[in-house]
RNA sequence: GCAGGGGUGGCGGAGUUUGGUCAAACGCGGCAGACUCAAGAUCUGCUGGCCAUAGGCCUGCGUGAGUUCAAAUCUCUCCCCCUGCACCA
């Protein structure tokens, strides 16, 4: 068994000790990882190993191919959580406490985390201890906060040059708003953690005949008004007669809607009336002209929308049902038509299946179709006119073809866009927002709005040149894996205002308006650039980083001495600075999860683009996925997040950074299994085991098995360089660990035993090993009687020379050998009983392997034939007999490379081996000279098998 | 709805970029054997299905079609699953 903590806890002082992850600015070629920043309150958990440690197997590999690495790391804690946990602990909020017992936080410092800047110091504390046992090779000296005084500073000069560039604008924008506490409301402010949905809507405005006003309508689905055949009320309801904004017209509405609209515009009620005044009233439909009435719907509510809705029976259930409903009890004073403006092709819905049999009548109004699809009509409880809609609704908007004159043939989504942008333009309509998933509450208990909240600022990634240099660069970068490309280049695309000044929280005052703090995502979006230089301007008072400083230190504007008399800031400490971010923020890697493509890595891009030099724009990002817990995804209510230091503790670090890291390739999920842990400590000790036992291997001359071992080695060196280079660290180690151990365990049942030739090839497997697993790396490269640091040394190279393709062939050979013989064997002595006692290999003569190579290269029975005219050893009839059979199939004929002789040497020496696996005696014969019957069989790299039984 | 990703053995997942020599690397689980008083651990072998029975054949990669001498791989269609949709980290 090997001590984990034991090597770990000798290792992680031997490299503190020799300070070798701290970085300098030297003459090397610098290299810089950063990885996504826990927030400060967060205690980590194996998720957390993937980023980082995945940051850190690129760290050391990069190490190891000769850069100057830095990796370092900081802690977010802008925003509302640090304040909220505080709030929660001083609370006695139980569920947290709980939580933090699981993380082991004992229940004194508990006590005491009540303050945001305690709750910092504690969780900065165990955390950077958390990331030394980890084995990560970070940089400890600049690990700082998003809320420290000199980083703010940095922040500020950020957003002056945003602003400078007009990137900063101020508007309207619509958010989710608590009428009681007058706040903007995010999914953690509401009951059960529903985030509320905004979506806009069409408010369309219908003249009322002979009077100067409007009725006020609100649908998903404006293309259809050119079926609308009346306008439903809820007749209960009362009802409001409105300016709204300040257009000077007026407008019908329900009075609970102008309780909500009032967030997002003007409203200014000039009477109250009961919906019975409506329901005189007639209606003028803009785009037809006609005359239609007002009627009581009664699905209509209140307080979705205006209350008030317009009627379109042919192609909605609720419309149709409710007018069938009103003719029935004989309360239309009319007739109605429905009239229908799209239809469906046949063939292309579930609503067809049933076409056949429908009446052509009822395919004139498809909202009936679809009732009846469903067994049902008119009279259909709500759940199932709801059902209708939904399946009428999705398969129009799917299949559905415009037939309006002017919009014919149009899909519904492009007729949709095109009647909306008509109606808006000629002012018959307004956009309106609504809450999709109304009713949300708030935690306070009131019902949550739409509020259009004006003076909003916000970054303009919208802003036309900047998207377009940000999709140009983008090209440009290395994105691992490559496929999150068209993700990023979708949310390039996307990306638009975002809001960036928050009325509450810790961070950066927004210095356009003071009142407000900078959003937490905007504020770290260029900061790891800080790293380079957080260690030098620790001890800086904040009053002297003025923007003249990080102008000249990022930005080389201005020289150093000016800098150093403007800020009152030691020349040499500003010039320091200067020459730390140009040496190391060149070649960067940054490190996150996928769900940061949409907001926080498209922001990176955006800003380093808006801030930096080109020079300095990122090189790199890594996108790596997520860990699960035993198959299922980690989550508080599931009670299954893993802490970071129980599974250390547990099963050490590398094995857990072997699991996690390695155990899935960068953008899949990996799995924290205790069963692939076990499996992975069994090869790491595996591997230290074959190091004990060295010294009872042999030192004498190289046998063919150790040139298999070398050319093994040599294949999977360039394999793992190959997949370490593009981050697919699986693919990596199951070369580096898993396949090691099987070509080991391999070359020893094939009796290899030369101590240097497994000395050579565990040598470098270890080295390998460093970037994942680096203490059990460190620990057996030193029991291999190295001095040097594993981590400080040299990837190892491929040397093409110990490549041997026909030592590899031959161990094919005898591999496919034993399996074939194995088929054989298995079948008679099901069928016979009897056991198999000697094997006869028969390896094939060199004239077929001459006429297979002819065939090869020629394709051509004739050309080949030919080609092999003047060689007297070949049998030109055997030849051809053997060429037509192979003639079939001609394109699976490939190169043989070995000779009999060589084949035959190869067998042979492996006879022991072959004897042993197939339990019986072994001869291995030349085709000439074998008298076996099955002689002629035999075919190059395939030699004929010929079994005694007994 | 929009956007992005995905559907391959009992399971996790390779293979798709560059069509063939490859279906299933590697791992887990299962079965058999070795070791053991026994269990566990470990080692060895087998492990998609069906039919054969001297090393073979057929069938299989969500559905349905197409291109091709040849498709898990390319094109189209449909179905299903996951993630995100913002001012929230």
């Amino acid at each position: 068994m090997i001590d984990y903590k034991e090597i770990e806890a000798k290792w992680q002082k031997a490299w503190d000790d020799a300070k070798i992850f701290e970085g300098e600015v030297s003459d090397k070629p610098a290299y810089m990882v950063t990885a996504a920043w826990p927030y400060v309150n967060t205690p980590l958990h194996i998720g957390h190993l993937r980023a980082f440690g995945t940051a850190d197997a690129l760290a050391r590999y990069k190490r190891m191919r000769g850069f100057n690495v830095l990796y370092p790391m900081g802690f977010h804690a802008t925003g509302t959580p640090v304040l909220a946990f505080a709030k929660r602990i001083k609370s006695n909020d139980q569920d947290i406490v709980d939580e933090l017992h699981v993380f082991h936080v004992p229940d004194e410092e508990i006590k005491k985390m009540t303050d945001p800047s305690y709750i910092a110091a504690y969780f900065i504390k165990e955390s950077g201890q958390l990331y030394r046992r980890s084995g990560f090779s970070m940089d400890p000296r600049r690990s700082f906060v998003s809320i420290d005084p000199t980083f703010s500073k940095m922040v500020e000069w950020q957003f002056g040059i945003l602003d400078g560039k007009g990137f900063l604008t101020k508007g309207k924008h619509p958010v989710g708003w608590c009428p009681n506490e007058n706040n903007a409301v995010g999914m953690h402010d509401t009951k059960h953690d529903v985030e509320p949905e905004i979506e806009q809507e069409v408010a369309i405005k219908f003249k009322v005949d002979s009077e100067d006003a409007f009725m006020l309508c609100t649908t998903y689905r404006p293309e259809t008004i050119f079926g609308v055949t009346n306008i439903f009320v809820n007749s209960s309801e009362p009802y409001v007669i409105c300016n709204i904004g300040d257009d000077g017209k007026r407008y019908y509405i329900s009075k609970a809607s102008a309780q909500v609209l009032k967030y997002q515009a003007k409203i200014e009620v000039i009477e109250e009336l009961s919906a019975q005044k409506l329901l005189e009233k007639n209606c003028i439909n803009p785009v037809s002209g006609n005359r239609i009435p007002v009627l009581p719907g009664f699905f209509v509510k209140g307080d979705v929308g205006t209350g008030v809705v317009m009627s379109v029976p042919a192609h909605a259930p609720f419309d149709y049902a409710a007018l069938e409903r009103l003719r029935k009890e004989g309360r239309l004073k009319q007739e109605i038509k429905p009239i229908k403006v799209l239809e469906v092709q046949i063939g292309r819905s579930l609503s067809d299946v049933s076409a056949g049999e429908a009446k052509p009548s009822q395919m004139d109004v498809p909202a009936f179709a679809y009732l009846e699809i469903l067994h049902t009509n008119a009279d259909a409880i709500d759940d199932m006119l709801e059902f209708a809609t939904k399946l009428e609704y999705r398969e129009e908007s799917h299949w559905g073809k415009m037939i309006v004159k002017g919009y014919e043939g149009m899909s519904e989504p492009e007729a949709r866009e095109k009647v909306k942008g008509e109606l808006l333009e000629k002012g018959d309509a307004m956009e309106m927002y609504v809450l999709q998933n109304a009713p949300v509450y708030c935690r306070c208990g009131y019902e949550v709005v739409v509020k259009v909240v004006e003076d909003q600022w916000f970054i303009d990634y919208g802003n036309e040149g900047w998207k377009d240099s940000t999709r140009a660069f983008l090209k440009q970068m290395r994105l691992l894996p490559d496929k999150t490309r068209n993700a990023f280049e979708a949310a390039v695309d996307w990306i638009d205002l975002r809001a960036v000044a928050r009325a509450q929280g810790l961070g950066t005052k927004f210095p356009l308006d003071r009142t407000k703090i900078i959003e937490s995502l905007s504020d770290s979006t260029i900061y790891m650039s800080f790293y380079t230089i957080s260690h030098l301007v620790k001890d800086v008072p904040p009053e002297k980083l003025k923007p003249d400083f990080f102008d000249f230190v990022f930005r080389g504007v201005g020289d150093a001495e000016k800098v150093a008399q403007s800020t009152d800031i030691d020349y040499s400490l500003v010039k320091k600075c200067r020459e730390s971010f140009e040496y190391w923020y060149r070649d960067t890697s940054r490190h996150s999860g996928p769900d940061l493509i949409y907001n926080h890595l498209t922001m990176y891009v955006y800003n380093h683009i808006a801030v930096f030099d080109r020079a300095y724009w990122p090189k790199q990002i890594a996108v790596n996925g997520f860990v699960l817990s035993e198959g299922e995804k980690m989550s508080k209510s599931l009670g299954n997040i893993i802490p970071l230091v129980d599974a250390i503790n547990k099963y050490g670090a590398d094995p857990s950074r072997l699991n996690i890291i390695a155990g899935a390739d960068l953008l899949n999920d990996s799995e924290y299994s205790e069963k692939a842990i076990r499996g992975i400590q069994e090869r790491l000790e595996y591997l230290m085991n074959t190091v004990l036992g060295l010294d009872k291997l042999e030192s004498g001359e190289l046998k063919r098995i150790d040139y298999w071992l070398y050319s093994k080695l040599s294949g999977k060196i360039e394999l793992a360089t190959k997949y370490m280079d593009t981050l697919e660290l699986r693919s990596a180690y199951t070369g580096i660990l898993y396949d090691s151990v099987l070509e080991l365990r391999r070359y020893f049942a094939r009796k290899g035993s030369s101590e240097i030739a497994v000395k050579d090839f565990i040598s470098a497997v270890v080295l390998m090993l460093q970037p994942v697993a680096p203490h059990v790396s460190e620990e057996i490269w030193h029991m291999l009687g190295n001095y040097t640091f594993a981590s400080a040394e040299k990837w190892p190279a491929d040397n093409r020379e110990m490549r041997n393709e026909k030592v590899e062939a031959e161990e094919e050979l005898v591999d496919s050998t034993v399996e074939d013989a194995k088929q054989v064997i298995a079948l008679m002595q099901k069928k016979s009983g009897k056991k198999a006692s000697k094997l006869h290999i028969i390896v094939a003569s060199d004239w077929k392997r001459k006429l297979v190579n002819a065939l090869a290269k020629e394709k051509d029975v004739g050309k080949a034939l030919d080609s092999l005219q003047g060689d007297t050893k070949v049998d030109k009839e055997q030849a051809a007999k053997l060429a037509g059979v192979l003639a079939k199939r001609l394109n699976e004929v490939e190169l043989v490379k070995t000779t009999q002789l060589e084949e035959f040497d190869g067998v042979e020496e492996a006879a022991d081996y072959i004897s042993k696996q197939l339990e019986c005696d072994v001869s291995v014969e030349m085709e000439e000279k074998s008298k076996s019957q099955r002689a002629s069989r035999a075919m190059p790299m395939k030699p004929s098998l010929d079994i005694e039984f007994a």
